[in-house]
DNA sequence: CCACTCAGTAGAACAGATTCTATTAAGACG
DNA sequence: CGTCTTAATAGAATCTGTTCTACTGAGTGG
């Protein structure tokens, strides 16, 4: 499918060396947060230059999105793993959701990061749709597939709008756990009276 | 109702001292955006200590919020001025989110600013909080007062939840416009689509 | 095998937010 | 009026993200 460029010391030294930063930094980042996560330590213990950490990844940001998007593979194989068993598509999308939440409080300092990543990355961020696409599939049912498109959603039908929404809303109810205003269990009822509605034609 | 605190030349002065920022802040905010409001330059240019300058306002965010609750006062009196009148609270909902939405474009810099603070604030917001009252309000059809409490929402009730809801997908669909991912056509579109089931109950 | 390119390195330099220090003076209050 | 508290001031200092410079060496391609 997509072109095969050919392979040599080089580009292996660099995946390898791209990867080394971001194990560097999810492990700095689990500790103290996002500003534990300095890009002068993260690149002294990495082993790389300051310059090639910015040659690798031009801001911070992109370096958080790095490390947050591990994460998401984590969540995903997950889900596929063990699938939410609810009746309803709303059940079934507060349940990963729920998952997700769980998942990330385990890891707050994380958890902010991909939070503040999803809403500020200038950053071509494909992670929302990511999460946006994730649920589709759990509320219509479709089994999660790793990389393999499935079928392909229709980004503008109502139904895609109608999960993105209800995404949107996760990352709010997110955020006001974070911010020390909520706890989970007022986020499920949350999430299950909107939920409700928005996915009600599923 | 409030304790009224004896008032002296001392807190007559801070406060304008303070309404001085504000206005400096807005101002420079108004140009170059977040970035051209810089403290040392809103410091100078308010004729304050850089040291005062952060008595007043611990983080830059605190300022950023002082100076989008200013703006949002505005949205509210227009709002009261030239209430929605659609039929259902859906269209209601909508059109206000809309109207915010074409204010807040015609000074993009600031409505980055609106949603960040909003977003990142660990700054006691009330932010949110005063969307959603607004939003609530006309979605249950009671005219928008100014200040005085016409009636204080339960907020824990199913209602308001909705209504919250709502509020966060328009923060999300903001952001989307902001980082030019979609148009205000869009967007009207997606807020009706979500809008629709989440308040079809009012 | 050699020349050359370009990723990588060390570290200085820059920028803007935030903090700190020493000093001053406004105004509350007896 | 004379303290005395405390806000305000000027400005240096710190911290961290980001940029820049000059230099080096691994690896590629002829």
């Amino acid at each position: 499918m997509a072109v095969q460029a050919p392979i040599g010391m080089r580009m292996r030294n660099q995946n390898q060396r791209r990867k080394r930063i971001v194990q560097t930094a999810a492990a700095l980042a689990l500790r103290g947060g996002v500003e534990a996560m300095q890009m002068r330590t993260v690149a002294e213990r990495a082993g790389v230059a300051l310059g090639t950490l910015y040659r690798y990844f031009p801001s911070k940001m992109d370096l958080v999105v790095a490390v947050v998007t591990e994460e998401l593979d984590l969540l995903e194989t997950s889900i596929s793993r063990r699938p939410p068993n609810a009746e309803t598509a709303a059940g079934r999308a507060v349940d990963v959701l729920m998952r997700a939440t769980r998942g990330l409080m385990r890891e707050p300092e994380l958890a902010d990061a991909l939070v503040r990543s999803l809403i500020m990355a200038e950053v071509k961020t494909e992670l929302g749709a990511r999460i946006t696409d994730l649920l589709y599939r759990v509320a219509t049912g479709t089994p999660v597939a790793g990389n393999e498109e499935s079928a392909p959603p229709d980004r503008d039908a109502d139904d895609y709008v109608l999960v993105g929404s209800l995404a949107s809303i996760w990352i709010f109810e997110l955020l006001e756990i974070l911010k020390g205003h909520r706890d989970m269990e007022q986020v499920q009822q949350r999430l299950e009276v909107a939920a409700e509605p928005l996915l009600a034609g599923f």
